[in-house]
DNA sequence: CGAATATTTCTGTCTTTACAGAAATATAGA
DNA sequence: TCTATATTTCTGTAAAGACAGAAATATTCG
């Protein structure tokens, strides 16, 4: 690590301490801040270099960040080696990072509560009311956020930085709408 | 866990899953689950006993839980036992969850790339120009999503939710009107 | 104040995850 | 095909996290 500019550490680091937060491997997240601000597609041996972590487990850790989507292989001519590189846009990093947590927790979430609500439904013990509501709630706010992602997943990526711009008047014409 | 009915248990489980993928503690969030569909508060020994584990862990779980804001402790006439009860609203939970997150992670990074996109600034080295575009960036979409979140923050709970339910026509008129 | 009960903190164990180094496998060019 | 090089998989160890049970502390009521 010591090769890289201070700023560059720092970030580096900061990355990965984030992604222990948010369920990432650290070396992982810390792998893919080297990429992501690397001018240049990456080689798995200088990974290793710079970040000062065994080749095996770089090895593993870009298996896992090809499998999210979000880095990819390049060859470069009259060398052999696979190199990496990451997504470079931030809107289209995030676009493929929030699709695929979608697929993997939002949807068999969809579909755990949608079962739970078939069995509370079928015992229809009173007792059982108000988990019966509280699930049934929660199901009603998994649908509407997987619906919201859907339709904003469709638009370009112009038109939903705009949206998310312009968030406060819309839902604020909205709300006066409403009243 | 073999008192609760069928479906509570499935919750519970997915529940736990559910946050170890979020960088939660699986016995926190099952504690969460429980608390979330029961229609009572609980006290500590009743956890315990549904989920059959240690009183300690369920004594840090909690703390943990109040922590985050989304437990309370009540109390009952004639019982001496603190008594814990989940936010019900599924709205006003993910809010509460949404404002923590932010809180402990997006503003740290904001901090954080500032200082990173101080530093890169002052070396001015054309070695780290690309670095320093991405660092930027990184901290524009950081900013954004920011600022989205402290407009929607401010909204009421109705005018928030009508928003994201129009979130796709907005969105097209938006883009109509780019064009 | 003292006993009973409730709660937290401490300590050690167990489980899981992260990771290095070695071994095995695959691949490309000579 | 053989050799050099690249890559993955395997195996054992180390570190971190989760957790139970015990001990300590705090609280309430008689």
């Amino acid at each position: 690590m010591k090769d890289l500019p201070l700023f560059a550490q720092h970030f580096i680091l900061h990355w990965g301490e984030m992604g222990t937060k948010w369920g990432i491997n650290r070396t992982v997240a810390q792998i893919h801040a080297l990429l992501f601000i690397s001018d240049h597609p990456l080689h798995a041996e200088e990974i290793c270099d710079q970040l000062g972590v065994a080749r095996s487990n770089v090895s593993n850790s870009l298996k896992e960040l090809q499998n999210w989507g979000i880095v990819k292989v390049v060859h470069l001519p009259g060398d052999r080696r696979d190199h990496f590189e990451s997504i470079q846009d931030v809107y289209e990093l995030f676009r493929i990072i929030a699709a695929e947590r979608k697929k993997r927790e939002i949807d068999p979430t969809l579909v755990r509560l949608r079962a739970c609500a078939n069995e509370v439904g079928a015992t229809d013990n009173p007792a059982d009311a108000h988990a019966k509501e509280k699930l049934e709630s929660l199901l009603s706010f998994f649908e509407l956020v997987s619906d919201f992602y859907t339709k904003m997943d469709r638009l370009p990526t112009k038109s939903a930085i705009q949206a998310i711009r312009m968030g406060d008047k819309i839902a604020k014409s909205i709300g006066a709408f409403m009243k």
